[in-house]
DNA sequence: CGAGGTGTTGAAAGTGCTCAAATGGCGTGG
DNA sequence: CCACGCCATTTGAGCACTTTCAACACCTCG
């Protein structure tokens, strides 16, 4: 399942297009866009590439860390079980997203458990190669602080959503952002994930997303069949944002 | 209202006083903690002393930032406008927290209203000092990163509370936490605050608050008399911490 | 065709919210 | 000292939304 990278079996001309491949790859997180060639050939070194399937866990909660992901391909969904042993799902990243950078601090350990939604492909970033860059690249720590700042202020804003959005804007919004252009006008897209993810990384039930879904759909004129959305924009950020958008204009919306 | 700390008009000896204090002030934020005295004090020499009374407006949401605070004494609560008017409480800051932190980054904003809650004292830091400390001072940066990494998981915490406990167990919880001592027996306290803010932080109506109260006070033997409260700290967290402890042990539960 | 996963629908129950009114404490002015 | 008014808290009743349990439709795969 672990694929190292073959460095120095190769070929020299080959290993090159191998590390610029990874390097590229770790640039679609801004966390290490910001690194200079060569140190950020020092984390490409020990950088792991791995596949991954429906279902695979990258780590458990409340495991000591030794290792990052970052998304490449496909969805990881981070969740924490419930005593019931039903599982909340606290988010659902993308690529370019990193699992587990809150271990770099105290515990050190995963809070959340990482699952493979679907199929898709990640980097596996040793921990020893991240605390060296902090401490040594102060650029990057300060990265690394924008990042979870940034991260900081999204989950403040899930938050909100939670408690002032009915379930059918929470639905909207999620699907605004998905959108990502505020440009207006009819749209088409795909789910990412199935509903019933969906469900969950909005905090509710699969039979309330699916009522949820039919009152936007009488609402907001969206229509959904499969995987497939086609929505007003405008519309449904007029249905969608009355509830936050005064407040604190979500991205997306 | 503001006393900018008069360094310079006073003897030397009353300087070198008001110097040291400023920086014992500062260091109750471990972000300050682990700086060395020159650079502590060359934050100290920006920082402005504050006296707020209640209701006392440290900053608006959406203002472009130029100072952060550290609360020194007393509480400061974060809020967000609702469409409607009303208020929701995202956290209420006590001595050691600092206040502004998040907008270190990007758009300089501050996310919250930020409004003392009762009488205190405050430090205001100018956000360019702590820039420059950013620039020259890694440590500082890798201090504010693990401070923001820390609020992230407190705050996750938070959020699996307000999705999985019932009104009273989340009422037990932040008793538990209030307590902070986890070795059992009954103890007594006092709540910091007034039972209406008590229930905006914990996301919930005086009215649910209140009706919440009464069925812990059944379930866990708790009794609560004005803002004086007396529990048995093993039977509460029974009562609470079926709903998350087999998950995450929270601080004080 | 049957099995299992995914998504939908129905009915009943739970939880917190809103609106409304009552209670109680506490400081001020008479 | 007492009456008054203000404010925090409590209580009551009804409502809205989500969940839960149950059943069913649909689709794909073997």
């Amino acid at each position: 399942m672990d694929a190292r990278l073959d460095f120095g079996q190769t070929p020299t001309a080959e290993h090159g297009d191998v590390v610029r491949m990874v390097m590229a790859g770790l640039q679609l997180s801004a966390v290490f866009a910001g690194l200079s060639d060569i140190r950020l050939q020092e984390v490409a070194d020990k950088v792991v590439q791995r596949q991954v399937e429906d279902g695979d866990v990258l780590c458990h909660q409340d495991d000591t860390a030794h290792t990052v992901w970052l998304v490449l391909d496909g969805w990881v969904k981070l969740t924490r079980e419930t005593l019931d042993g039903s599982e909340a799902v606290w988010d659902v990243l993308g690529q370019g997203h990193i699992v587990g950078l809150e271990t770099l601090t105290e515990p050190y350990r995963y809070t959340t458990r990482a699952v493979a939604a679907g199929d898709g492909c990640v980097f596996a970033i040793p921990h020893s190669i991240l605390r060296k860059m902090v401490d040594s690249e102060p650029r990057f720590t300060k990265a690394l602080l924008q990042n979870a700042l940034r991260q900081q202020q999204d989950e403040r804003l899930d938050m909100e959503h939670r408690t002032q959005q009915t379930a059918p804007q929470r639905i909207g919004c999620f699907l605004l952002r998905l959108a990502g252009t505020p440009d207006g006008g009819t749209i088409d897209m795909q789910l990412p994930f199935d509903k019933g993810l969906v469900a969950a990384r909005l905090g509710m039930q699969p039979e309330t997303f699916s009522r949820a879904l039919a009152k936007l759909r009488a609402e907001s004129g969206m229509e959904m069949t499969g995987s497939h959305v086609r929505m007003d924009v405008g519309r449904m950020s007029a249905y969608v944002c009355g509830a936050c958008s005064g407040v604190y204009p979500c991205r997306g919306c």
